[in-house]
RNA sequence: UGGAGCGGGCGCAUGAUCGCUCCGAUUCAAAUCGGAGAGGAAAGUCCGGACACCACAGGGCAGGGUGGUUCGUAACGCGAACCGGGGGCAACCCCGGGAAAGUGCCACAGAAAAUAUACCGCCCGCCUCAGGCGGGUAAGGGUGAAAAGGCGAGGUAAGAGCUCACCGCUUUCAUGAUGACAUGAAAGGCAUGGUAAACCCCACCAGGUGCAAGACCAAAUAGGGAAACGUUUGAGGACUGCCCGUCCAAUGUUUCCGGGUAGGUUGCAGGAGGUGCCGGGCGACCGGUGUCCCAGAUAAAUGAUCAUGGUUCGCUUUCGGCGAAUACAGAAUCCGGCUUACAGCUCGCUCCAUUUU
RNA sequence: CGGGACGUAGCGCAGUCUGGUAGCGCACCUGAAUGGGGUUCAGGGGGUCGGAAGUUCAAAUCUUCUCGUCCCGA
């Protein structure tokens, strides 16, 4: 059995990064989700997670929170990964940069594990080609 | 056996693997090991306190809250016991100051909605063809949610607390109770419609703001104060009319000081604490003693996967098998209540009906 | 964490303080006017007053609880 530990530093804490993703990332739009990705001067991925209020509970928020996170744990390379599968052209993961990725939930989600979610991210990262989005287009 | 009332409890279990947070030990550190890790409502934020800061000589008004009595409590709008009224065959449940201090309101209907009054009536008198006029009366009809004590007898032209008995009401007295109040007696002779979750009156309560309170450490940037050393001037002021010089001023550098943002630390987990036993009390609860330590996050930990077994439902139906479901809901300074949500399981006490003895 | 406002016809709002009749504009329907449409005029339909209890003879209105939406402060 592998070990995958997510210490804290492996997520997004402050405001001013939260915004950061938000002015400059790339959006990946899921049903009921979206994904948000920019490169990072950090030596890892970072996950930031927003659920919106419309979600109604407090259980229910932490629960899909909790989730998203055990998803991320599990994959935490899901980024390079995915960017390397929606592209044609040549490309290693170990040559990517480094990600910070918010994953925010709105009103209708209900993927109830962490399989279900890998499975989701894994289409929608097909169906994007980020590869050139990011790098070839200047 | 069926139905009902009241008061409690549990609210999936066990194991494995991979993770997260905190605490302790070892340790330079990294890490390793050990321990702990959501609720009965953590919820709504409706009350009450603790704690913190601010304000404060004393008193009052306005505005707000509470509302039978006595206890319990740190306190309460909470709880207990009792009192009175109402509902239920019953167990039991619900309600609670004042309407004879004042003001307002009571639609429509109705004669009249609180100053009393008279549509149909009843009775008497006068005029008189039907009928009309004047007076007496409020028992009956009618209206309305509500109609001026109820009911019976006497009484009367017809009636009426006009008189009387009983009930109700008011006042006074006596007895009992800490008290709400209860019981009894006498007198009055009907005066007192409803509404205070209308204004109001009476009694009692209360400074304000809230842990993002508050305390400490403290980048970057801008600006403030002080000191030292320089620089500039045919722009200014003072010593002095002029020159030099000095000081102020302007400006630069350095150092120091104070406030203080981002950020960090603390407040922040031993408490009106849980629980066993003993004692006091009808009870809420209180006292003594033993024992336990029981979440502490901050873009915010308490999760994921698998296995086995419960419980419930459906299909199949011989054991059994297969499938599905497993409530409401997540700590944010803490505590005491209230209110609201909740699949299912379960315990105790009590009442009613039926059957048997 | 603390504070405040709103919910009434398909839509936007009055009425709530001071309890008895729910009203206005747009939209909708019918008719008139026009060769036809628009404008205009006349008439009409449509509302469990967010929900549940309570007070009252009577509740959109008063009281309590609850649901939803929005806003403000830190």
């Amino acid at each position: 059995m592998k070990f995958f530990p997510l210490p804290k530093s492996s997520l997004l804490k402050k405001s001013r990064d939260y915004k950061r993703v938000y002015q400059q990332g790339k959006r990946l739009q899921g049903r009921n989700y979206s994904i948000i990705l920019t490169p990072n001067n950090v030596d890892t991925n970072r996950l930031g997670i927003s659920i919106h209020g419309q979600v109604k509970g407090a259980v229910r928020r932490n629960r899909t929170k909790r989730i998203i996170r055990e998803f991320y744990r599990l994959n935490q390379t899901f980024p390079q990964k995915g960017i390397c599968s929606g592209t044609v052209e040549n490309c290693s993961e170990d040559d990517l940069p480094k990600m910070d990725i918010i994953f925010t939930v709105r009103k209708g989600f209900d993927l109830k594990n962490p399989i279900e979610i890998t499975q989701s991210v894994e289409d929608l990262f097909k169906k994007n080609d980020l590869f050139k989005s990011f790098f070839k287009s200047d």
